[in-house]
RNA sequence: GCGCCCGUAGCUCAGCUGGAUAGAGCAUGGGAUUUCUAAUCCCAGGGUCGUGGGUUCGAGUCCCACCGGGCGUACCA
């Protein structure tokens, strides 16, 4: 969507520039070459058409096809009347005398089956690139060249009530996605939409009024708040089977048989301004803030901005107003709405017959004082795929109110599931708690360390490798998977040692690290030396290859917010890496050999922990 | 009813705007260690990509129909 087009342009003839990006360079070869072949009126491609074509250009699903693949010769052909692997010889004839091309790759020859331009990056290129990304604390990845300011709107949970699963996806994805755009070089805003102004805290303000305890809050407000929570849930829903499993709640149910008409009606009066529900919302809101607060400490997850839905709660009037106005908004059944795709479709509500707003209209409030205050080129919701609907009929209103050509982005993402196929809950039946579920990774992987672990490590140590692992496990398993789709949720196989997991990829960080400590290895000094890097075995050339693609793939991560593929890239590149450490000595090479070995593993080391870093997942230098 | 998403190895999942012989991990079977951390590496078996049509040089990917599952569909967020 947004990348591609930014990148590096090709470079001149001679020099290596510091931070290559071969597919980047390639691409704006292939591009060259094809534009004169446009010229010269042996192809039609249309100025449009050049990003999907140079789309593919990409890495060879096979090695032994070289290491870049360009596929667009046969469909070109196909519209231009031409033999497939004609045009395809021809593009090769331009595209190897691009300037700068001999510099970087190998003649490609002749085109393969029907039509299949086949790229090498020659061997003293790639050598070069992982020198000078030795030298880079960029690790070799250039910033993008036109930096956009991007809003990340996530995790954005309901502040009255605990954390539960449901909120681990969008918090990780989302501060995933915040890291891997700030380091590509944009500006990143992030902002957390708390939900501080709804029906939760009108069930904590009844309860308050009903049944608190003074000394259960004056000891522990937080945990006081949450009890009152998940008990008036339960008298406010009044579900039989749920109140015949709490004698309390049930009690309480029979001395109110009205409370949940009484809770939306503490909700109304601290929306209409009441002096009592405005002070206690504003001596319960700290409390509810710390909370999460601690949450997002022990996930190493931050905010630039927490603004909730109160914070917009001013401005909703006038949203309405301003669609009325302007006729995009009518009356309808007594509420306001949006009728985006004629009378049949259901419109977007943004009052209700009762005068109250909606979420609708907190989140056209939103895009408008995001636009206002932080001009951004891209905003991305990082919300649950179910509020699809939702987002598309606010974007398509914001649009048609003329605000901007910002981008505005739903990145949805798919259930959490157990084993049973359906929605994560405990055996109870209830939704898991967050804390509880960080709680259980953790001494999980406490276990499995000092099953597994190498001893020598004191207590100390232990528990902060089992925070890292155990936390690392569980966002590593979040990302790893293709957003959009569910997933079925398992310690047991997050916490797998080998496999695409966050152990496997720690513990490649940790074999690094001790092979440095090991040969007590001067690693400023291996970075600053001028020595080459030297790519003779297999290997070491695999492992040099996934090492220069780490800007590839963060471009391909931004360009459909799918951190998947940097967890996928990782996983091979820790796999090239034990093969490579597997097969060749390092510390026990000779001379150039060693130093040169010396160098890719401080890089991988690097490389890894950065990359997990991006995904805000920890390292540690033992386990 | 309508709309969106999904169905890939025994299990959990990848598969990048259609590209070469559909890939991993787990599990199963075999092999490698006087260790630079074996929490590793190497090899093998395992698939009519839900079913049936279509589009084309080429379909897991695009189109149509059907089967099966999930979600959403006017006053919750």
């Amino acid at each position: 969507m947004t990348s591609g087009r930014s990148e590096q342009p090709p470079r001149a003839v001679g020099e290596l520039p510091s931070r290559v990006n071969f597919r980047a360079s390639l691409r704006a070869m292939f591009a060259a070459a094809l534009e004169g072949l446009a010229a010269d009126g042996v192809i039609a491609v249309a100025p449009d058409d050049l990003p999907g074509l140079l789309q593919q250009v990409r890495e060879s699903a096979d090695p032994k096809h070289g290491d870049y693949s360009g596929t667009m010769a046969m469909g070109l052909a196909k519209r231009a009347g031409r033999k497939p692997r004609e045009l395809a010889a021809e593009i090769i004839r331009r595209l190897e005398v691009v300037p700068g091309y001999a510099g970087l790759f190998e003649p490609p020859g002749d085109p393969v089956g029907p039509g299949f331009i086949n790229v090498r990056v020659k061997d003293e290129a790639l050598a070069a690139a992982v020198t000078a990304a030795v030298a880079d604390d960029r690790l070799g990845v250039a910033a993008v060249a036109e930096p956009q300011t991007v809003v990340i709107d996530f995790s954005s949970p309901n502040v009255a009530k605990p954390m539960h699963v449901g909120h681990i996806r969008s918090t990780v994805i989302g501060d995933a996605l915040a890291r891997i755009l700030r380091f590509r070089g944009h500006q990143v805003i992030t902002d957390n939409h708390l939900g501080d102004w709804g029906t939760q805290f009108g069930m904590i303000l009844w309860g308050w009024k009903h049944c608190r305890d003074e000394a259960a809050y004056a000891a522990n407000p937080t945990a006081e708040l949450g009890r009152l929570y998940r008990l008036v849930r339960k008298v406010a829903d009044a579900k039989p089977e749920e109140l015949a499993a709490d004698p309390e709640a049930a009690a309480l149910a029979a001395a109110h048989p009205e409370a949940g008409r009484e809770v939306l009606a503490e909700t109304a009066r601290l929306h209409a301004g009441d002096a009592e529900n405005r002070g206690l919302w504003e001596q319960f809101m700290p409390v509810c803030l710390a909370e999460i607060e601690r949450l997002y400490r022990r996930l190493d997850v931050s905010f630039d901005h927490q603004l909730g839905e109160s914070f917009f709660q001013p401005m909703l009037a006038g949203v309405v107003d301003d669609l009325l106005a302007s006729g995009l908004a009518r009356e309808s059944r007594g509420a306001v709405g949006v009728f985006l795709d004629g009378e049949e479709e259901p419109p977007l509500l943004i009052r209700k017959a009762d005068g109250a707003f909606l979420y609708a209209t907190t989140d056209l409030a939103t895009i408008q004082w995001r636009l206002e205050h932080w001009r951004p080129d891209r905003i991305l919701y990082v919300v649950d795929h179910r509020q699809g609907r939702h987002f598309e009929q606010v974007f398509e209103t914001a649009r048609r109110q003329g605000l901007g050509d910002v981008e505005l982005v739903h990145v949805g993402f798919g259930t959490v599931l157990g084993d049973d196929g359906r929605p994560f809950k405990t055996r109870a039946g209830d939704t898991v708690g967050l804390e509880a579920l960080l709680d259980e990774g953790v001494e999980r992987a406490a276990r499995v360390v000092a099953e597994a672990g190498r001893g020598e490590m004191d207590e100390q140590m232990r528990q902060r490798v089992a925070e890292t692992v155990g936390i690392g496990a569980i966002k590593y398993a979040d990302l790893s998977q293709n957003r959009t789709t569910d997933y079925v949720f398992s310690f047991d196989k997050m916490l797998q040692l080998t496999g695409n997991t966050a152990a496997y990829m720690q513990y490649a960080v940790a074999r690094v690290e001790g092979i440095c400590s090991k040969g007590r290895v001067d690693r400023e000094a291996v970075r600053t030396a001028a020595g080459c890097v030297r790519l003779e075995a297999a290997q070491e050339r695999a492992l040099a290859l996934a090492l220069v693609r780490f800007a590839e793939v963060l471009e391909d991560v931004e360009a459909d917010n799918r951190p998947n593929l940097l967890t996928a890239w990782l996983y091979d590149l820790a796999g090239h890496y034990s093969s490579f450490y597997d097969s060749l000595p390092v510390l026990k090479a000779e001379g150039d050999a060693c130093s040169s070995r010396l160098a890719l593993c401080d890089l991988t080391g690097r490389v890894l922990r950065h990359g997990l870093g991006l995904l805000g997942i920890g390292t540690v230098e033992r386990m």
